[in-house]
DNA sequence: GACCCTAGCTAAACCGGTTTATCTCCGGCT
DNA sequence: AGCCGGAGATAAACCGGTTTAGCTAGGGTC
């Protein structure tokens, strides 16, 4: 079986390649009776336009990046980055080349190859480091690009991004409105810029504050539990920096015999269906609509807009079962 | 800035494009000390070819395509095709082009696109039908493809499975061994071969059953199960599609005044961190090895292997909390 | 020495589009 | 009548590779 090509239909209408290319492409240079006949061969003809063709000659390559730097096996658990391309999807019509590399130099890599291979129109830039080299590389290239999820501005590069700044602060009174004082962070990857500035948000608003550092999986979120409640003086209060931690936190707290809320608060950062099964109180956005409008945002400098930075909205803290008042506060006040 | 194209070796190289073509590739018809030369050059100016203009004259795309029927929204719960997706990243070396559309016409078109644009090396074929379209399709493209997740033999085309019916067939003589007679399912999409596969193992094993229709999401789930449940003759035991449903199934049990496991027993099929949490007994398969068998088995194929069926191991059950003696059984032993 | 074969390379066509240079024809203006 | 301009079309170059046909030089054979 073989498609029909421009040359099809070059012959099929009498005119030459060139005039199709013309005719199908709404630009002038063919007079409208001929443009009108040209798409009605290429229509019954069935003819499709090869786009690997098209990217050739330096036109479009129909489809957008996205490179994700982990252990693939500790993707699936991440639904996360799954509800953040379900929502990309959402608003692109053009494909998602999407690859799972393990290093960092890899992905630079690979960007540098899709590029020099007109392989994607544009990129996705997640997971951004506090000075991330992506940046730079992708001006120097001039391959379009959106940086997911990285507050700030990013040299000439469209942004989406949440502010993680306030909603780590909003976290922190609302537990200090408690009466919580001794409160602990159990952090995400130290490299990520977004694990920064919440560092900053919390060290700043917090009265008696530690950091211990995670990296996402039960195990970290476990373990930096049982390290903190065993400690000298345990926190009332622990906010995690995502939700598997957050889960796996309040499991070694029920195995220690301690009462949550009642003698500890947990919150986990991002809601998902794990959060609102185990009652845990939780920093609320609505991850689809984020891919949603990073999508757009792409779409939109593909379309020569020139780059902005949207401010997605604030994460909403959902309140549950998870969070009280503190123990040393009740106290005081029976 | 440009990327070096073979024209630039072949002039730095001092022979012409298609002997730096015959050079870089390996194959006869240029000297031992040429293609040294050749490839010396290549490597100093960092080339690198360019899949596009490579998959013009009918080579390879070097990307594999995935094409999800499915309202986008939903997609970001069902952690299963992101496992899935992460299995197969972690055998591919190869881009994965990832498009989720929302009608089964818009998908059959996607491939023929696909196709025609020489965009894709390959396809997987999930969420098989009980008499799939595509799978002919795929035979009279010559498109190579992986039948993923649907037991049975289809036409030309390889296919990784896993058996449901023998899974099925052992849940319910685990719950017949516990006593249970009266049990219910809650079946995924009906037009799907591996519900209809389940289906029929359930009916032919199990004494008194009932099958009640759901969509994988957690409205179906809890539906369903309080219409067993306030039903005349209610259950003792229940065995759910997937995990969502299962977990809403239990809540709603227990919003009922219901015991789990003391007067109802739960089943999920899919383990995830969702049953885990929620103590569910489970019928557990490892979905990335599943996807990353899959991918071996694409690239096999690609590479010219003669299409086989695979079958994977047998989902393994995971008993926890949600499963045990039914009510009645008990009554007669007491 | 004539003949043939083959290794090693070049030139050119080809893949399916886009884009530019060129060519023709027709109408309007002075 | 002569000139200019623009619309409408074509041929050809180009994108970056692969592939094929053809050319040349050298070695072996009789």
């Amino acid at each position: 079986m073989k498609r029909p090509t421009i040359k099809d239909i070059a012959a099929a209408a009498g005119v030459s390649k060139g005039a199709v290319s013309l005719a199908l492409n709404g630009r002038t240079g063919v007079s409208e009776t001929t443009r009108a006949r040209v798409l009605e061969v290429a229509s019954s003809l069935g003819y499709r336009p090869s786009v690997t063709a098209r990217a050739l000659s330096s036109a479009s390559a129909d489809a957008v990046g996205l490179v994700l730097v982990r252990p693939p096996r500790a993707l699936g658990d991440e639904a996360f980055f799954f509800q953040l391309i379900a929502g990309m999807q959402s608003e692109m019509s053009c494909a998602l080349l999407l690859q799972v590399v393990s290093s960092r130099d890899a992905e630079i890599e690979l960007y540098r190859r899709w590029w020099a291979e007109h392989r994607v129109d544009g990129v996705f830039l997640v997971d951004l480091l506090v000075s991330d080299p992506r940046v730079e590389l992708m001006s120097s290239l001039g391959l379009p690009a959106v940086v997911v999820g990285g507050a700030g501005h990013h040299g000439s590069l469209a942004s989406v991004w949440a502010d993680d700044y306030a909603a780590m602060t909003s976290v922190v009174e609302y537990l200090k409105a408690l009466g919580h004082r001794r409160i602990a962070r159990v952090a995400g990857l130290a490299s990520l810029l977004h694990t920064v500035r919440r560092d900053q948000a919390f060290l700043s608003s917090v009265v008696d504050g530690v950091i211990v550092a995670g990296d996402y999986t039960a195990e970290a979120g476990a373990s930096a539990t049982r390290s903190l409640l065993e400690g000298v003086q345990p926190p009332t209060a622990i906010v995690y920096d995502n939700d598997v931690m957050a889960v796996a936190g309040a499991e070694v707290a029920g195995s220690l015999g301690i009462e949550v809320p009642g003698e500890l608060s947990l919150v986990a950062w991002d809601d998902s269906v794990l959060c609102q099964h185990g009652r845990l109180t939780a920093l609320s956005r609505d991850t689809f609509a984020f891919g949603a409008r990073a999508a757009r945002a792409l779409l939109a400098v593909l379309e020569g807009a020139s780059p902005t930075d949207v401010e997605d909205v604030l994460p909403e803290l959902v309140v549950r079962g998870s969070t009280g008042v503190a123990p040393s506060a009740r106290a005081s006040v029976s």
